[in-house]
DNA sequence: AGCCTTTGACCAGCG
DNA sequence: TCGCTGGTCAAAGGC
């Protein structure tokens, strides 16, 4: 058996902290925003999805008025021409959230060779730009104690990648990355600050590897945490298999989700140390996710506590509403995928609007991209009217006929302009 | 008792 | 056709 080659040096790229996350803290005075608070603003969503999180596709997406919109979801548009001081301040701000900035920041690792900007998939429904400002992919002390929204971000960010049909698509074509601690210090930060929310075995990932699914030559940057055990993403999950796969002395573990008739299965495989190295998500929950286990005292999960004690304060806080609205969320991308077929009962007020929203994103495939003074948002589409002349402000840097499934695609590459 | 993990065997796809 | 590989099945045992 062969291990798996070392992976190549990981120039970094550090994601500065911008509007989405920091405005959660205007007028909030010094407090952290609760995680839940934090992943509403990270995964726009209705008010409420009364128990089905995001029962709706349309999520923060149904207002967009253009593709763009729907593919950076709430982010304002970029300034008009005529409000420079706000340009300059956001590029000051990018600027200065750059890999010079300090703090245990949750590094964005491309592949070697992959020059200043290598990219990650997101997955549709998720705003690329939201997913460039989530604290999920920075840490920083300027923004509190966000470590547990932070891993859960990027647990869900896998398993939306992993939901995806797009990701299916053409991945040859470009680079991803998984953000990665740059160093242990970021690991122990990400689990101490976890351990400080008093949240941690709720947390989706905290006991994980969340890899970002690699596109090129199979190489895998993951986010390095403590792995005991698969992640507790809320669902009730059996295992059915283990395998060792060629290339690794590690096994693979197969679950199923145990919901009757729920077809989801997840593939888990593991590094040489025993981590999680990659979780990869595999069809559509037909069915609501499980209330949340009680602890073996009976008392109420972390989550639940902290539900109780913030539900009064915001609209969208509590922990336990947080992950329904991100794991609905991904049901909601789920759906783009295996489980189109599936029916989930649910009432969809916007069904046409989430058609049409889904439809586009069929078309699309959006990789984020940032330099250490500037933010990329990187679009793969195959309707290339729709992204260019939407209103914002794309520059089209080049365009490709790539091999595709089922189907070949002329794909375009843009880059939007902040 | 029920649910879970373990693990060897089996099956299907692919080159 | 054959071998390799990944994925799944199902019996056995543990908690």
């Amino acid at each position: 058996m062969s291990a798996r080659p070392p992976p190549p040096p990981r120039p970094r790229l550090a994601l500065p902290p911008r509007s989405v996350a920091e405005s959660l803290f205007t007028g909030a005075g010094d407090a952290s925003p609760g995680p839940l608070t934090l992943a509403s603003a990270l995964f726009p969503s209705e008010p409420d999805g009364g128990g089905g999180g995001f029962s709706s596709s349309s999520g923060g997406a149904s207002g967009a008025s253009s593709f763009t919109q729907l593919l950076i979801g709430n982010l304002a548009p970029p300034p008009p021409a005529s409000h420079p001081q706000q340009q300059q301040q956001r590029e000051a701000e990018w600027g200065r959230g750059g890999v010079a900035r300090a703090g245990p920041a949750l590094s964005v690792a491309p592949p070697a060779g992959a020059g200043a900007g290598a990219m990650f998939t997101v997955p549709p429904g998720l705003s690329p730009s939201g997913l460039l400002d989530s604290p999920g992919l920075l840490f920083s002390p300027a923004m509190g104690d966000f470590g547990m929204s932070h891993q859960q971000v990027l647990a869900q960010v896998t398993a939306q990648a992993s939901h995806s049909p797009l990701r299916m698509f053409d991945h040859t074509e470009q680079q991803s990355f998984s953000a990665a601690p740059t160093s242990s210090d970021a690991m122990q930060h990400m689990n101490s600050v976890a351990n400080m929310a008093g949240i941690s075995d709720m947390v989706p990932g905290n006991n994980e590897n969340v890899a970002f699914q690699s596109a090129e030559a199979s190489q895998r940057y993951q986010v390095n945490a403590p792995v005991d055990k698969p992640a507790d993403d809320g669902y009730n999950w059996r295992k059915y298999g283990q395998k060792v796969v060629k290339g690794s002395d590690c096994p693979r573990s197969y679950y199923k989700c145990t919901h009757p008739n729920c077809p989801v299965k997840k593939k888990v495989e593991h590094a040489e140390d025993g981590q999680i190295s990659e979780i990869i998500y595999k069809g559509k929950h037909n069915h609501q996710r499980p209330p949340n286990k009680r602890g073996k005292d009976g008392s109420s999960s972390a989550a639940e506590q902290n539900e109780q004690s913030n539900d009064t304060t915001s609209g969208l806080s509590g922990v336990k509403r947080d992950q329904e609205a991100i794991y609905g969320m991904s049901d909601q991308l789920s759906g783009l995928s295996d489980g189109d077929d599936i029916d989930d009962g649910e009432s969809r007020p916007h069904e046409a609007d989430d058609k049409e929203i889904d439809n586009k994103r069929r078309n699309i495939q959006i990789s984020s991209q940032r330099t250490s003074m500037e933010a990329k948002i990187i679009v793969q589409t195959t309707s290339e009217v729709d992204l260019l002349d939407d209103g914002y402000r794309w520059r089209k840097y080049g365009q490709k006929v790539v091999k595709g499934n089922p189907h070949p695609r002329l794909v375009t590459f843009a880059t939007l302009l902040l």
